[in-house]
DNA sequence: ATGTCGTGCCCCGCACGA
């Protein structure tokens, strides 16, 4: 249910890549960090494979959107069930990709999305990316403008910057995350008004969310920045902490990702209005 | 082109997407 009045609120995005084969390091992450929303990218199940009991015998409620095989994403809520407001983008009724999931939970529509890799580019699968991003840009200001609290969070696909958000850009100049097409929606997105939070509270440092199983990346840490977190105008005031649980990438069989959170502070009350005494 | 994962199919190795 809600957190308590004066509680802050912890949101966090984690792309697990495997729901079934990550739940372990999910339930760890979970009861050491207790986030009060948690978002959740590439589920690579399909909606019978949600592991429910578990996460909800870590006291989360969850809903979820799967998919065999690949993508898939889910909100889970602490102590209470996320109210959905919507399955999928608006204007992608055709599309089979479970990618978009949105939720009121804790007093904040959290937006929980898995945009398309792009890779490789030049191709169909950019040009769905580039198509997807759209959708989502016109939704984004759709929310932006409605004044709710809103948190979009998730796995973007984008490195927004060659300088703070990428160990080195040389060998991934052709890759669709790089892209000046990539980055010209990831910065629409933003004129909009949405605060990028982690770079917000963080300007001049390197912050990488992701390290590829290649190359031995992650003992190197050549990582890069792809998972974010914008906030709406209403949000963006209460920014107190964000980061990275850099530990769980760290963890035997890890996800390639490591989850990315932000902590917002309580809701100031409405100024009471002085009781005239009769 | 390569690297390493998770998944699903179809059978115990492969193709695919990332």
């Amino acid at each position: 249910m809600a957190a308590g009045k004066d509680a802050s609120l912890r949101i966090a995005t984690f792309n697990v890549n495997g729901i079934r084969s990550r739940l372990p390091h999910l339930l760890q992450w979970l009861e050491k960090e207790a986030p009060d929303i948690a978002c959740l990218q590439e589920l690579k199940a399909a909606d019978a494979g949600f592991p429910i009991e578990a996460i909800r015998d870590a006291g989360y409620g969850a809903l979820w959107m799967g998919q065999p095989s690949w993508n898939g994403v889910a909100i889970l809520a602490r102590g209470g069930d996320p109210i959905e407001s919507r399955r999928g983008l608006p204007g992608m009724r055709d599309d089979t990709q479970s990618r978009y999931l949105e939720a009121a939970a804790h007093g904040v529509i959290v937006g929980c999305l898995y945009l398309p890799n792009g890779n490789p580019r030049p191709g169909p699968k950019f040009d769905y990316k580039l198509q997807w991003f759209d959708r989502f840009i016109e939704h984004a200001q759709t929310l932006f403008d409605s004044k709710h609290p809103v948190v979009l969070a998730g796995d973007y696909n984008v490195v927004p910057t060659d300088a703070l958000d990428i160990y080195d850009p040389t060998h991934w100049r052709k890759d669709a995350l790089l892209q000046p097409e990539t980055r010209e929606r990831y910065e629409a997105l933003l004129a909009q008004g949405w605060t990028d939070a982690l770079r917000t509270l963080h300007p001049e440092e390197k912050i990488f969310t992701f390290w590829d199983y290649f190359r031995n990346h992650w003992p190197r840490n050549a990582g890069l920045r792809i998972d974010h977190l914008l906030l709406s105008d209403d949000l963006a005031p209460r920014l107190k902490a964000a980061g990275v649980d850099r530990w769980v990438r760290d963890l035997k069989g890890a996800s390639d990702h490591a989850p990315t959170w932000v902590e917002i502070g309580a809701k100031k009350a409405a100024k009471k209005v002085a009781k005239r005494k009769a």
